[in-house]
DNA sequence: GCAAATATATACCAATCGGTATATTTAATG
DNA sequence: CATTAAATATACCGATTGGTATATATTTGC
């Protein structure tokens, strides 16, 4: 790894959280440089202006995300386990023990849904990509008679994620972990209720 | 009404709509004259700063919504049907046919919640206001049979007002009404299983 | 270790940011 | 209609915005 790549993974690393917090009107090149502790041409030698950084600051904040999950389900065998993964996972978003700002799909997806088409594209092939993970998963559950076959998978994914990204809302707002704990108490009789 | 009341309120309505699209950050001033075709001497005549007319935008905005809410549930006499209101109402709030931007409550939540205490607190007090709005709803209906007594009034307002809400980002992302329709057939399923 | 290539810092740019003092216009009141 | 009070426009403020050209360090490959 050459210099130039450690330093933008450094830049990454470092304003992540920042764009995930403030979003991306909100983040100026101050606050990049400020977090970094570099210089405005060091910033603009490794990117080709703030957008870029935006870009790529969410690419890492979503990768923090799924390959947390990914690994915590590969643990898991029943598919009914693998859902229940989210609910510890994200649990992790709101106490911000993980990712600075909560969930960066709800934070983009809020945040440049009318303002940024690049941003938002990416956050929407990232909810598209989330619900086919799970209406897959759903689609398995169903071939090995573990799910009610009447289910649609596609309605239990999007489901699923509402569940989750409107109680992560409501959590980190209210900043009451008993509410994130009732939501998810819902949605694990949710998922139960299955199959 | 005076003059300066009219024009307050004429501010109000024209900027609501940005802000609720572009939040506090990305909202400037200069977008609010554009909005209101008056210049900054006028706005901060009838403001303090930028702050104020987002706090009372925000307000305009929560009340649009929550006035359409009361009068269509006021028409319904069961408690089921009251809270199936909430979702001929949202509807209009993905197509853009109400509120330019989707919902302010999930909107102003996500963007202040890190960053703009006075906006945050606001939308603070809206949620528990809803949630309280419905955990009664449901306390009411318990007490008169029409819902299990089993059921938590609490978990109840927090699963629906979640599943709202995350339903209202994805459906806004998408951009595509089915949806939407496949998150609140699930919503129905959940209300008519309270009993 | 030296040169070439790369990476970072400095100093600057025009544009825009939120905000204000003051002049001018408009509305209310006798 | 005249006077006063209120509302709006003009012109400006310093600070900050995102961005860049160029100089200076710092790596890298030989």
């Amino acid at each position: 790894m050459t210099k130039a790549e450690k330093t933008r993974n450094f830049i990454v690393e470092k304003t992540a959280p920042i764009f995930n917090m403030k979003g991306y009107a909100g983040t100026s090149l101050n606050d990049i440089t400020a977090a970094t502790g570099l210089t405005k041409g060091s910033i603009y030698g490794n990117f080709a202006n703030k957008d870029e950084v935006a870009l790529v600051a969410f690419d890492y904040n979503l990768k923090n995300v799924s390959s947390k999950i990914d690994a915590d389900m590969n643990k898991q065998v029943s598919v009914k386990d693998k859902l229940l993964v989210y609910i510890n996972i994200y649990q992790k978003f709101i106490d911000g023990s993980v990712s600075e700002g909560g969930c960066p799909v709800l934070n983009t997806a809020v945040d440049a849904d009318d303002t940024h088409p690049e941003l938002r594209e990416k956050v929407l092939k990232a909810v598209l990509g989330w619900k086919n993970k799970i209406a897959k998963l759903v689609e398995s559950g169903i071939s090995t008679k573990e799910i009610n076959a009447d289910h649609n998978p596609e309605q239990v994914a999007l489901t699923i994620i509402a569940i989750i990204e409107g109680g992560i809302m409501i959590s980190r707002l209210t900043a009451k972990p008993a509410h994130w704990n009732l939501i998810m108490d819902s949605l694990k009789k949710y998922i139960n209720s299955l199959g």
